[in-house]
DNA sequence: CTATCTGTTCTGAC
DNA sequence: TGTCAGAACAGATA
C-alpha cells in the first residue's frame, strides 16, 4: 500500500478537492470493499480530510465518518465535473489498452464511486481488492485509531528516547520488523523502512538489543528524513500509486536502496543487495550499513 | 508456461 | 504467546 508519504500526499490533495462538498451518492460496485450504511453519509457535507498511519479519514457532517485503507494497490482519483472520464494529463493510445489505470474512469479496477453535488466524482480503484472503505461512528473511530496504532513519526512525541523505548520493548526482533509494525510506529512500510535504515547506516537484519544509543539517534533522524523525502516528491509511483489528479509521484527517483538491487550505491559505490526478511523484499548497501 | 514479484495486514497452525 | 506461512487478489516480470 501506499505508505505515510503517499497517503499524506493523497490527503492533502483530497482536502483541497472535497472539503465543503456534499456527498450526493455512493455507487458501491464491489460490496465486500464497503462496510456500513451509505445512507448515513449521503446528503452530508465533507468537513475535513485526515490521516492516521496509512489510512485516510474523511470527516463527514453528523455522527459518521469514513475510514479508507488503500492496502497495496488502492487509489483515490478525483475528477472535477468538466473532465469526468478522461484524465487531463494522459492520452489514450489509440487501440492499445492503457497501462495507466487512471486514464479512463471508471474502469475495471473502479469499485466505489462517490458523487458530489457539484458534479465532481471520487473514484476508489483497487487492482487487487485488498483495500476498503468503512463507515464508523466518529467516537468509536477515534478510539479505535488511538488504541490500535503506534506513534506518528511526525508527532512531537516521537523522540529519540521514545524510539529507544520502542526498540527495547522488542529486544529479539530485527529492526526492520519494528519499523514496519503499525502498533509500534505507524506509517512506515516496506519502502521507507529500507530507506530509513540506509540513511541510518543500520542493517535491516540487526537484532534490536544490539543497537547502540547513537544508532537509535541516527535512526530517529533517518526515519524522518526518509519520510520527508517521500512527501517532498509527492510519494513514490514505483507501482500503482497515483496522486488524486492521476499524476505520478517522483519519490522513486530519490531512492537510495529500494528497488536499486544490483546498482551502485550513490554514497559508497558498493553494490546494493536484496534479500528476503520477514517475508518481504529487503534492500540495503553492505558498504554503508552495518 | 511456470515461478516469483509487488507500496499491506489479518488469520490460523504450530 | 510468539512466529510464520498463507490468505485475501490481480497483474507484471524473468
Amino acid at each position: 500500500m501506499p505508505e505515510l508519504p503517499e497517503v499524506e500526499t493523497i490527503r492533502l490533495g483530497l482536502k483541497k478537492a472535497i472539503v465543503g462538498k456534499t456527498i450526493a451518492g455512493v455507487d458501491v460496485r464491489v460490496p465486500k470493499l464497503f462496510h456500513g450504511d451509505k445512507k448515513s453519509i449521503i446528503g452530508k457535507k465533507v468537513l475535513d480530510v485526515g490521516r492516521r498511519a496509512k489510512q485516510i479519514i474523511i470527516d463527514v457532517e453528523g455522527d459518521n465518518d469514513l475510514l479508507i485503507h488503500l492496502k497495496m494497490t488502492g487509489q483515490l482519483i478525483y475528477r472535477p465535473k468538466q473532465e469526468s472520464g478522461v484524465a487531463s494529463h494522459g492520452q489514450i493510445a489509440g487501440g492499445h489498452p492503457s497501462k495507466d489505470w487512471t486514464a479512463v474512469l471508471p474502469n475495471g479496477t473502479t469499485h466505489i464511486i462517490f458523487d458530489f453535488s457539484d458534479g465532481s466524482k471520487l473514484f476508489f480503484n483497487d487492482l487487487r481488492k485488498f483495500g476498503w472503505i468503512k463507515i464508523f461512528e466518529a467516537k468509536e473511530l477515534k478510539h479505535k485509531l488511538t488504541e490500535e496504532l503506534g506513534v506518528e513519526p511526525f508527532d512531537k512525541e516521537f523522540t529519540t528516547d521514545e524510539l529507544a523505548k520502542i526498540i527495547s520493548k522488542k529486544s529479539n526482533w530485527n529492526i526492520k520488523k519494528i519499523l514496519t509494525d503499525q502498533t509500534l510506529i505507524s506509517g512506515i512500510g516496506n519502502i521507507y523502512a529500507d530507506e530509513s535504515l540506509f540513511w541510518a547506516g543500520i542493517l535491516p537484519t540487526r537484532i534490536a538489543k544490539t543497537i547502540k544509543y547513537d544508532e537509535v539517534l541516527r535512526l530517529h533522524t533517518s526515519i524522518i528524513k526518509a519520510l520527508q523525502i517521500g512527501l517532498k516528491y509527492g510519494g513514490s509511483s514505483e507501482n500503482t500509486y497515483y496522486k488524486i489528479d492521476g499524476a505520478k509521484g517522483q519519490a522513486q527517483e530519490h531512492f537510495q536502496v529500494y528497488a536499486q538491487e544490483g546498482k551502485k550505491c550513490k554514497r559508497c559505490g558498493g553494490v546494493i543487495q536484496k534479500i528476503k526478511l520477514n517475508g518481504r523484499g529487503t534492500h540495503f548497501c553492505p558498504g554503508c550499513q552495518k
